[in-house]
DNA sequence: CCCTCGCTGGAAATCGATTTCTGAGCCGGA
DNA sequence: TCCGGCTCAGAAATCGATTTCCAGCGAGGG
């Protein structure tokens, strides 16, 4: 390994020279850096990150702490992230919390001590590693979830509206028994996308019915079993609204297996776009969040807050987008 | 932020002391032992593991350097090699090369300079970043691809016999006039998995026809092109073999906006599963890659390298899986 | 003509943990 | 009783780049 010693040392200077060569900070005689280029080009001299690091204090990193990288919702955030990340000279280091606290907690405190620059996180439910980031004064951006009590800069979609809309669409079509699939109890967009959810409901005049609404796990199997769960019961919706991607294919696939077809036996709308809604056969209706938006603003804001830290929080909420396809069709 | 020295002090011994307490390393008094740690614990010390890297001469970072996150092939990789990083107690950073050699360079240096551990990378077809690598010997495992004259780690599946299983299994169900969308002509995948097409035809004693081949950029939008290009001739295909997912998607794309269906016009099989190949109607049948297999090998191997730096270098090959779906149905 | 200011280069301190080196103390064997 | 060998704590060197501090020199103003 050459270090900046082996390149004073050829090229005549002292290491502070070379130093300032290298970053500009400082006019150096033209000559004198000439010099070390030409030495910094002969010896291949790379400087070593490392050590640039601990004096400076801080590093190039961003962490990112989702829950699956595996959920198309969140590998078009994080793209956006690190298109951002790349711009500005930040490294982004994945992390799947799987939505364990222990495992969240677990890469709060990596971020610690590996003194990473800032983090995108997307909080479970109980938000340990939160508070662990939050008490340590970390430059944070919240993503996806609100936490109560934690001030941070937050990106969110507007769950309660684009939910709304989505219900709507249904209800224009003739739909009056509509089922809802959300999330858990604690999590934030589950909650927000059911008060959208009531909120049509009650605009329409439907009453609400929580015989029709399951609390599943956001996963593939709960919404699986939710589904199931509903069509058991002695009067079937005529209508579905789930609220997330996962879950919505859950729920496809328990129809599929019993036979069923959007939207002739149920009309079907989903939360979180999936890339192939449109070659889906019936094509899906979904309520499409701005996911590469979502992580490129994600990062603007984590820059602006590490550029200054002073600055008090602020959040800013998305909109959602309506994608009409065939599993919403009116009701003949 | 509170350093070794601060619980030094607090706590009557030396940096050196608490140093061998934190790491367990070497025997140290039992009282010292215990007032070092109940000074950590007052203090709420963290090491600093910037420093800890610059003496160690290395970190716990790991660079994956793939084309796009956004493609679920890659996706799952990436998962399949976090979860060993996880558990051997390293960190994945992320890296879209965008199949572009500069960005694939930058992300080489970046490896260097911040002396990352390891590095698993799907080279583009000039490997500019493989070569760079290989001469700093980092460790160092390449993935779904070969790159010439690079002896490292390597993990690969079986394109060649993979194809020839799906192209067989068209011909198998009556089918002569196979047609294939394939790769750039550089990149080892695409000319391996045409290479298993042509092998298929050869054992069934089908003529090479080369108006039935073309070559795209293993993107949605080639694979459209191709498809478009491939229909508008005289005599157009009555089956087709896609090389990869996101052309597949293309290709089926152009098929529903021509009006055409899998398999009644058009038998189809691709190369790589998609997660919602299942719900597709009708659903699509595909020589399936291993990915979180191949990102969980990758992942074995480039421990194992960082363990014993001087083992010579090995080949690990997958099988793939012909999933038999709807829209290679035998002809009727 | 002298003094001061500004600019530049080098010596050395610095970041924080690890590790080698040094020396003290203790035990056991001769 | 004395000495060799062993264990363990602390002092200090180390990793490599950055940055502060200081000295020397030249220019410009009084």
């Amino acid at each position: 390994m050459t270090t900046i010693y082996d390149v004073a040392r050829r090229s005549g200077v002292s290491p502070a020279t070379v130093s300032r060569v290298l970053s500009g900070r400082r006019n150096v005689d033209p000559e004198l850096s000439e010099k070390v280029r030409a030495a910094v080009a002969e010896l291949g001299y790379r400087p070593n990150g490392v050590a640039r690091n601990l004096r400076r204090a801080s590093t190039n990193l961003w962490a990112v702490v989702i829950s699956d990288i595996e959920n198309p919702f969140f590998t078009s955030l994080v793209r956006g992230l690190e298109d951002v990340a790349q711009t500005e000279g930040y490294h982004v280091v994945l992390c799947n919390s799987d939505e364990d606290p222990a495992k969240e907690e677990a890469y709060a405190s990596a971020v610690l001590t590996e003194q990473m620059a800032g983090v995108v996180i997307s909080p479970t439910s109980t938000a340990e590693g939160v508070a662990l980031l939050n008490g340590a004064k970390t430059p944070m951006v919240l993503i996806d979830r609100r936490v109560e009590g934690v001030e941070a800069d937050t990106v969110l979609v507007d769950n309660e509206h684009g939910a709304a809309e989505g219900v709507k669409h249904l209800i224009d079509g003739g739909y009056q028994r509509i089922a809802c699939i959300t999330g858990p109890r604690r999590v934030s967009t589950a909650m927000d996308r059911l008060a959208g959810y009531r909120s049509a409901l009650r605009t329409a005049g439907i009453p609400y019915n929580k015989d029709l609404v399951r609390h599943a796990d956001f996963r593939e199997a709960g919404g699986f079993a939710a589904m199931e769960s509903l069509l058991d019961q002695p009067e079937p919706p005529e209508a579905l609204f789930v609220t997330n991607n996962l879950m919505t294919v859950g729920a496809l696939e328990c129809l599929a297996k019993r036979g069923l077809r959007a939207p002739d036996d149920i009309a079907v709308v989903g939360f979180d776009d999936i890339p192939w809604a449109d070659l889906v056969v019936p094509s899906l209706t979904t309520v499409a969040q701005p996911t590469y938006e979502l992580g490129r603003t994600a990062g603007l804001l984590l820059k602006d807050r590490i550029a200054s830290p002073g600055r008090p929080p602020s959040t800013v909420t998305l909109r959602t987008e309506l994608h009409i396809r065939a599993t919403s069709a009116p009701k003949k």
